[in-house]
DNA sequence: GCACACATACCGACTAGTTGGTATGTTCCG
DNA sequence: CGGAACATACCAACTAGTCGGTATGTGTGC
C-alpha cells in the first residue's frame, strides 16, 4: 500500500475539488471527505483553509512545472519552433472534462486576489512564474527573426498566459473546451504573424 | 429623493461586492447591507441567491451593452478602425481599482459554471452577445482586408474576449492593471497583423 | 368621494443547518 | 520513551432561507 500523506491527498482533492466548485464554496469538511481524511489530520497540516489555499497552489505551481520541464516541445533548435511547440502541447493539453484541463490558479485567484495576500501572491508566482520560463525562448526568437517595436519577450509570455486563461474563462462559459481551442489558435497565428519569414530582421 | 427600488440597489451592490470578493464568498447579509436594505426586501425580489446572481449577470448585460452600445468607437467608416477603435475603447476602460475595471461575469462563471446553470447561462449570454456585437465590423474588415485561412470574424470576436478576460486574472494576480493593459496591446497588434495592408485580399 | 378588495414593496426576528476552527485523544514509528 | 501523524468530539459564529407582519398603493363598484 502506498504511504501517501494526508497532506499530498488534501493538496490533490484541493485541485480537483477547487477546480470545478471554486475555492470560497468548497468546505474544508468537503475537502476532508475528497481526500478521504479527516479534520484533525486538515488543521494538523494547514493553519487555516487559507493556507492549504496557498499551499495548494505552491503544489499546483511544483507539479505543472516538473510537466513542462518534462514536455518534449523543448526539442526543436529553432526558438521559434520551440514557442510554437509549447503552443502546440497547451492544444494538446486541452482535453476531458473542464475541471480537467483549466488552470487551479488562475481560478482562484479571481477569488481571492481581494480577500488573501498568500493565495493571490502564491497563485502570482505559480502563473507569471510559469511565463518565464517561455521568456528565453521567446527573446532568442526575438533576435534570430525581428519583431515589432513595442514588443518585448516579457509582455509577450505573459499574453500567452492571459489568452489561455481567457480561453479557460470562455469555455466555462460556454460549457465545452472550444473557446479554449479557439484562443489557442489565434495564439499560435498571433506567434507566427509576429515572426513571419518577410518581417525577418523587422525591427520596427 | 430619488425613488431607487431594493432590486436596483441590490443588483448595484452586487456588481460591486462581487467583483471584489467572488460570488461564492458574498453573503446575502452582506449584500443587503451593502445595499442599504434588509433581508425580506432581498428574498421578496430574488427567490435565492442563485437568483440574484443569474439577475445580476443579466444586469451586467444590460448596462454594458447601453455603454457600449453608445461609445464612440463606431463612428469610423473603415470597418477595421472601428475594431481598432473598440480595442483602444477597451483600454480605456481599465482605470482606478481592479474591481472597478473587471468583468462581473468573468469573475461569475468561473465559480458558477459548475454549480448553477442558471447562473452560468446568464454569463454565457454576457459575454458571447457581446463578442456578438463586433462581429459584423470584423466580418466587414475580413472581406475587405483578407484575412489568413481558418479565421472566422466568430472566433476573432470570441478571441478578443479571451485576451480580455485573461488579462483581467492575470492583472488581479499581479495586484495591478499592467497585465490587463499589455493584453489589451497585444490584441490591437494582433488585428494590425491580420489585416496588415501587405496582405491586402490574401485569402490563405 | 369613498369604502372595500387586492397587490406590491418592504421589514426584521427567527430557524435549521453549515462553517472554519479547537481541544483532546489515539496510533504508529524510530 | 517521545513526537509526529492522524482521529473524534465538539463549539461559536455564520449561512441561506422563512415567516408573520406593516405600509402604501391601485383599481372598482357604488
Amino acid at each position: 500500500m502506498a504511504r501517501i500523506s494526508a497532506r499530498e491527498k488534501l493538496l490533490d482533492a484541493a485541485r480537483d475539488v477547487v477546480r470545478t466548485k471554486g475555492f470560497a464554496a468548497t468546505s474544508v469538511d468537503e475537502l476532508c471527505a475528497a481526500a478521504g481524511v479527516t479534520k484533525g489530520a486538515f488543521f494538523h497540516h494547514f493553519a487555516s483553509k487559507e493556507a492549504l489555499g496557498a499551499a495548494a497552489a505552491d503544489h499546483w505551481a511544483e507539479t505543472t512545472g516538473a510537466l513542462f520541464e518534462s514536455a518534449p516541445y523543448h526539442a526543436p533548435k529553432d526558438p521559434l519552433e520551440r514557442v510554437l511547440a509549447y503552443i502546440d502541447f497547451r492544444a494538446d493539453l486541452i482535453a476531458g472534462d473542464l475541471a480537467e484541463f483549466t488552470c487551479l490558479v488562475g481560478t482562484m485567484v479571481q477569488e481571492a486576489y481581494g480577500t488573501s495576500d498568500a493565495i493571490r501572491t502564491a497563485c502570482a508566482n505559480s502563473i507569471f512564474g510559469h511565463a518565464q520560463t517561455l521568456e528565453a525562448d521567446i527573446a532568442e526568437a526575438m533576435a534570430l527573426y525581428g519583431a515589432p517595436g513595442g514588443v518585448t519577450a516579457k509582455s509577450l509570455a505573459r499574453f500567452t498566459q492571459s489568452a489561455l486563461q481567457g480561453g479557460f474563462i470562455l469555455a466555462k462559459a460556454a460549457g465545452n473546451d472550444a473557446p479554449a481551442r479557439e484562443a489557442v489558435a489565434h495564439l499560435r497565428r498571433y506567434f507566427e504573424l509576429l515572426f513571419q519569414p518577410g518581417r525577418r530582421g523587422d525591427a520596427q
